[in-house]
DNA sequence: AATGTCCCCAACCGCCGCAGC
DNA sequence: GGCTGCGGCGGTTGGGGACAT
């Protein structure tokens, strides 16, 4: 039934939605799924957006600092998944909140005792003779993430073939000039569809550009006007992104 | 190779707060 | 103040892959 389908999202589905977003932006989630083609609910359209296809969603494994800023968070706000993510750039609830469950719950309840929480999660070198654990105990796999397997040093963003372009390049020409951002940004990978950052230190980037100071989107970006909100209400964009009116990469 | 079980993650559901009327 | 619609949040669950038998 249309709206009520919970099976996966295919790339076209995805090529829709984020051809879409580009194109019109972000302005109403219930009436989008009917004005971009989808026979999604809004509320479907807005999570896979936000837990999915965002481009500045940081995917693959947890680092061990990840881990301890989520163990010493939830000690601190319990269930608040979202204050939780807001601690970890490019991280989204969901997917913290997935991670609990699976890895860090047991930690949490070993941690009555005086053992620290480094202690607990170990350290890196611990984490690849848990790998290498014949035992098949999973749940000491704490880092470990099947299916990004290469991670090449950084620290949780995903290294699979990349077209490399300038900081510059990407937003050239919008006015998200705060220095800070070009400043420490070195250069954008784009991998296929989505956009990822690097450099010597990832999270150190990704931590820089969550601290900048919301901006309006529609200081860089003006989405054009779909036929279907007619009225012109103020666009509701994600604040976090610098969006730029040459992002081709968004579709594939 | 076939089957069963376990586990992870994407997706959905229900509730709540807020804004607009 | 009440109603309605929307977005956001946390809890829950179905699908499918990995692994064991």
């Amino acid at each position: 039934m249309p709206g009520t389908s919970r099976a996966s999202w295919c790339p076209e589905e995805d090529r829709k939605l984020k051809a879409y977003i580009k194109q019109y932006g972000i302005r109403n989630w219930s009436k989008m799924p009917q004005a971009a083609g989808l026979t999604r609910s809004g509320k479907s359209c807005r999570l896979r957006w936000m837990n999915y296809l965002r481009p500045d969603i940081k995917r693959g494994n947890f680092s061990q600092e990840d881990q301890e800023t989520i163990l010493k968070w939830h000690e601190l706000l319990g269930n608040r998944w979202s204050e939780i993510a807001a601690k970890l750039p490019g991280r989204t609830d969901n997917e913290i909140k997935n991670y609990w469950h699976a890895h860090l719950k047991k930690l949490s309840k070993n941690n009555s005792s005086s053992t620290t929480i480094s202690e607990l999660v170990g350290t890196s070198e611990d984490v690849e003779a848990n790998k290498n654990d014949s035992s098949g105990n999973q749940d000491l796999l704490l880092c470990d993430s099947p299916k990004v397997p290469n991670m090449d040093g950084f620290n949780g963003i995903q290294t699979s073939p990349q077209i490399y372009m300038s900081i510059n390049d990407v937003i050239s020409s919008s006015s998200c000039t705060d220095p800070p951002v070009e400043d420490v940004i070195n250069q954008y990978m784009i991998d296929q569809d989505e956009i990822i950052f690097s450099s010597s230190n990832a999270s150190e980037i990704n931590q820089s550009i969550w601290e900048q100071p919301y901006f309006s989107f529609e200081d860089i970006y003006m989405p054009e006007t779909d036929p279907v909100f007619m009225a012109s209400t103020t666009a509701h964009m994600y604040p976090d992104v610098c969006y730029d009116a040459g992002y081709d990469f968004w579709v594939d």
